[in-house]
RNA sequence: GGGGAAUUAGCUCAGCUGGCUAGAGCGCCUGAUUUGCAUUCAGGAGGUCACCGGUUCGACUCCGGUAUUCUCCA
């Protein structure tokens, strides 16, 4: 059975079961700050667990990809060292929110393996929760065993300690114990001779789990205790890389069909056989596992970049990258190729990718390039530190300069350390690399308090759309405390006008008043969980009073402004450069924005002032805010709302219209696109292969910056007398000022040679020694001028300047080297002597040096004191 | 969010602990040579040493700030 079909036979069993069948989530997780990117099949239905939002369909199934780059299981730098481990995986799950519980999915998901898949019954084992002796005094899971006893021996239901299988989402919020299905996979004979229960949950390679099905029973409260849960859910996860390993009959996920077109694509390029030995074939299978999630993740909206999840997807393919150089000898880029062949492999599944292609192509190959570029610098740069070195080690904090300040990869400089005879000193680099860890974790610690829970009820009802003031009772708050912020408080209101960042949007800030008349300022909304919190530097004093919530309005019309701005700028660019361009990114601020988009190429003057002149003309227009709070996702995009990524199955959408502009979004617009007023390009630049970027502004910020221009011009033409093209004169007054300072120079130039003859007519012969002591009228610069000079056409020259420049004293010696080194003169030393009758100081070096002071006066005297050293 | 680093000629970079009147290679211009294929030689143009401020007799060099870029950690 191929991939494709053994995933389409799980999405079709549970459409039967009645389940809804809904495409995979984006990779990237737009509203939760606490994970960078779907790491489990749950992430998307998190809410619906938590109990905040209520599931629209009880059953649902899906495959979910997932990314993994660290935690328990999975490290990054393990990833292709063994047969069975990926970064990014298809997790398959069926759901069940309050709806079917134990009975059903252990009936079905047994069905399915043996059924469906045709997987030998005796090849299976489950485990079972065996109860805890700690605190939380569980029982064993009797109802999950009775269930399974009806359907396979007991001798293959094995027990499971709390870590195995009793599953918690953190350290609250639902959890419960679950059962775990694992296949032994080894051959025949091996199997007679050793049987698999022994080796369940033991890390062996070919005795694999497989599926597993949670039981969420319980709810984990803040203070540690479990309280039974209203309502039961069930949530399993299946991986699908490795059903497709046991279906194919294979003993690695790598030689699925899902892996061996890709390994056959990196055998054509690099020219390296796969199976050959152990060194190239953990470098093919690090290269095939990371061109699927950095290609998804892409897809997904997530470039590369040097923050956050960004960061993650550099990391990822930079590995690779790595592995390719330093074990398949790619210098040059080459991972950008296979993302045709991943295409082919899982586009008809994804269809993200196809749509994606060439950006993914793009970014990835001049992702490739600049790290090329990197690698090439740090081989220099280790070149240099080794010839520095003494002995046969290199500094481990020298190692760890060149990984931290330029990105060198350890692993190379110790392969490299290697060939050349040399080891690394690999303490040192661990001593370097903790104490910059700890550097970060000191300077990001935030320590959250619990929620003290105020009044009872449903919190974070969202007025802001309709007013900016509203009565609110508190929910619940918390203290958080950061080494940045200090101590601030988070608070949970039942209602609220007060926009939570998102969306690209900021939050919203404005105060609280309670009804004795005490404010307190919000700083910030943010969301959690789909709660909003305020952010607050104090508590109120009267937690329980009544509120009134005003957001301040000002800041609010600002950002609402720049929010509407960037629905017509990108329709504007649309219409401009084409329907190839799609959001990249977007940041509404009150004074400003900035939207990202795809395109190939850098904007034109022309283009860019179409563009302006598009989003003025619907501020002209006068077009009305039309929104509809509630559309089913496929109605919105029926009606050619734009969809963006991050839009999740099961939310009913808010459509925002202005004209023809008509997208997918839940910030705050204007009432009318005139309330805009205006609409100003600021910038427009490059961010990535592939991708543009362009700031703008609005409204007040717009005004401004035209009040401004028009003062500056105003006062450019005061200065030029009322010219009335200031262009003109000031370009003529450049082309003037450069041929006054040409004439200028050379005047100079006459000057100082009239000077130097002058001053050579002067010199005076003594001993063989041709010598000038002599006050002249020129600052430091005129002084080394002609001290350099004279000294080129004077043989045996001992040459002493002077000068008074705006009440300092200067003082200038020149010796000729000759003369320096023959009587063992020193112009440093004679400078610093002759600087005290000028009461200051100086140096150089024996053959010329200055000193300056503070009295002119001693000018003379100086002069006279240095006859002493002919 | 926190650290480290870089910014010098059109490009790639050197310039050590402050003082050698800012250099190299490539490119460009001029001339000669050659015109058997990345020729050789001679000469030349081109730099507010990112920006602002400070220390100093003197700053490309030291200190502080700003901007941009790179990089690591979270």
């Amino acid at each position: 059975m191929n991939s494709r079909e053994i995933r389409s036979k799980f999405l079709t069993f549970f459409k039967e079961k009645e389940h809804k069948i809904v495409p995979s989530a984006p990779l990237v997780m737009k509203d939760d700050p606490t994970l960078l990117f779907v790491n489990a099949g749950m992430n998307p239905f998190k809410e619906f667990f938590l109990g905040i939002a209520r599931a629209e369909h009880p059953r649902v199934a899906d495959t979910q990809k997932c990314l993994r780059v660290s935690g328990k299981h999975n490290d990054l730098e393990e990833v292709g060292r063994d047969t069975y481990h990926h970064t990014l995986f298809e997790m398959l799950g069926n759901w069940s929110f309050g709806d079917y519980f134990k009975a059903e999915t252990i009936a079905w998901a047994w069905e399915f393996l043996t059924e469906v898949c045709g997987i030998s019954k005796d090849q299976l084992y489950v485990t079972v929760f065996e109860g805890s002796e700690d605190e939380d005094k569980l029982e064993m899971d009797q109802e999950a065993y009775d269930h399974w006893k009806k359907i396979l021996p007991e001798s293959r239901i094995l027990m499971g300690s709390k870590k195995d299988n009793f599953w918690e989402m953190g350290d609250q919020g639902p959890c419960g114990p679950c059962s775990e299905i694992h296949v032994d996979i080894r051959p025949e004979a091996e199997r007679k001779a050793n049987p698999g229960a022994e080796l369940v949950n033991r890390d062996h390679p070919q005795v694999v789990e497989i599926w597993n099905l949670v039981f969420m029973q319980y709810n984990r409260k803040a203070d540690g205790s479990l309280e039974p849960l209203p309502e039961k859910h069930i949530d399993t996860g299946m991986g699908f890389e490795r059903l497709c390993m046991v279906l194919q009959g294979v003993s690695s996920s790598y030689d699925s069909d899902l892996f061996v077109p890709i390994i056959r694509e990196i055998e054509t390029i690099s020219g390296v056989s796969y199976g050959k030995a152990e060194d190239t074939d953990i470098a093919i299978r690090v290269i095939a596992d990371h061109i699927r999630a950095v290609s998804f993740a892409i897809a997904d909206g997530q470039l590369p970049g040097n923050t956050g999840a960004g960061y993650v997807i550099r990391r990822i393919l930079r590995r690779a990258i790595r592995y390719g150089f330093s074990f398949l000898g790619m210098h040059s880029p080459f991972m950008f190729k296979l993302v045709d062949v991943l295409t082919r492999i899982m586009g008809e599944a994804f269809p993200e990718l196809k749509a994606q292609r060439q950006l993914i192509v793009n970014v990835i190959r001049e992702e490739e390039n600049s790290f090329l570029k990197t690698l090439e610098q740090g081989l220099s740069l280790l070149d240099q530190t080794l010839k520095g070195t003494q002995g046969k080690t290199l500094d481990g904090e020298k190692a760890f300069e060149l990984y931290d300040t330029f990105g060198f990869p350890i692993d190379l400089t110790s392969l490299i350390l290697r060939e050349r005879g040399y080891s690394l000193d690999q303490a040192g680099f661990e001593k370097s690399m903790q104490a910059q860890k700890d550097r970060s974790k000191a300077a990001s610690e935030i320590n959250r308090d619990d929620w003290v829970q105020v009044h009872q009820g449903e919190g974070s009802q969202f007025l802001g759309y309709d007013t900016l003031e509203a009565e609110a009772r508190l929910i619940k708050y918390r203290k958080v405390e950061s080494a940045k912020d200090g101590e601030r408080y988070q608070l949970v209101f039942d209602n609220t006008p007060f926009y939570p960042e998102g969306g690209g949007q900021v939050g919203d800030k404005g105060y609280l008043e309670a009804s004795n008349g005490n404010v307190t300022y919000i700083l910030d909304t943010v969301k959690e969980n789909n709660e909003i919190l305020h952010i607050t530097k104090n508590l109120p004093k009267d937690t329980k009073a009544e509120f009134r919530a005003v957001v301040d309005e000002q800041q609010r019309k600002r950002t609402a402004s720049n929010h509407t701005a960037t629905h017509l700028l990108h329709q504007a660019l649309r219409k401009v450069l084409g329907t190839h361009v799609e959001q990249k990114g977007s940041a509404v601020h009150s004074n400003y924005l900035r939207f990202d988009f795809s395109h190939f190429a850098k904007l034109s003057e022309e283009e860019l002032e179409e563009v302006e002149a598009f989003v003025n003309a619907r501020i002209a227009e006068k077009l009305p805010l039309e929104e509809n709070r509630q559309v089913p996702v496929k109605e919105a995009l029926a009606a050619g709302a734009m969809a963006l990524f991050g839009e999740k199955y099961g939310d009913t959408v808010r459509t925002v219209r202005f004209g023809k502009s008509i997208e997918l979004c839940g910030g705050t617009h204007v009432a009318n696109t005139a309330d805009i007023w205006h609409f100003k390009i600021t910038s427009e630049s490059a961010i990535a292969a592939g991708i543009r970027r362009i700031e703008a502004i609005s409204s007040d910020a717009a005004r401004d910056f035209y009040l401004e221009a028009g003062t500056t011009l105003e006062a450019l033409k005061g200065i030029l007398k009322g010219s009335k093209d200031p262009i003109k004169a000031v370009s003529q007054l450049q082309e003037e000022n450069a041929g006054l300072r040409k004439e200028l120079e050379q005047l100079k130039k006459e000057r100082a040679g009239n000077l130097k003859e002058d001053l050579r007519s002067q010199i005076q012969e003594q001993a063989g020694v041709n010598f000038l002591l002599k006050k002249v009228d020129l600052d430091a610069a005129g002084m080394k001028d002609i001290a350099f000079q004279l000294g080129g056409e004077v043989d045996n020259l001992f040459l002493i300047l002077a000068a008074d420049q705006g009440g300092k004293a200067l003082l200038t010696c020149y010796i000729s080297k000759d003369l320096a080194a023959d009587k063992g003169l020193n112009a440093g030393q004679i400078v610093r002597e002759l600087g005290k009758h000028i009461q200051g100081g100086g140096g150089g070096q024996p053959f010329f040096a200055t000193a300056g002071g503070k009295d002119p006066g001693g000018i003379p005297a100086a002069l006279e004191a240095a006859k002493a050293y002919l």
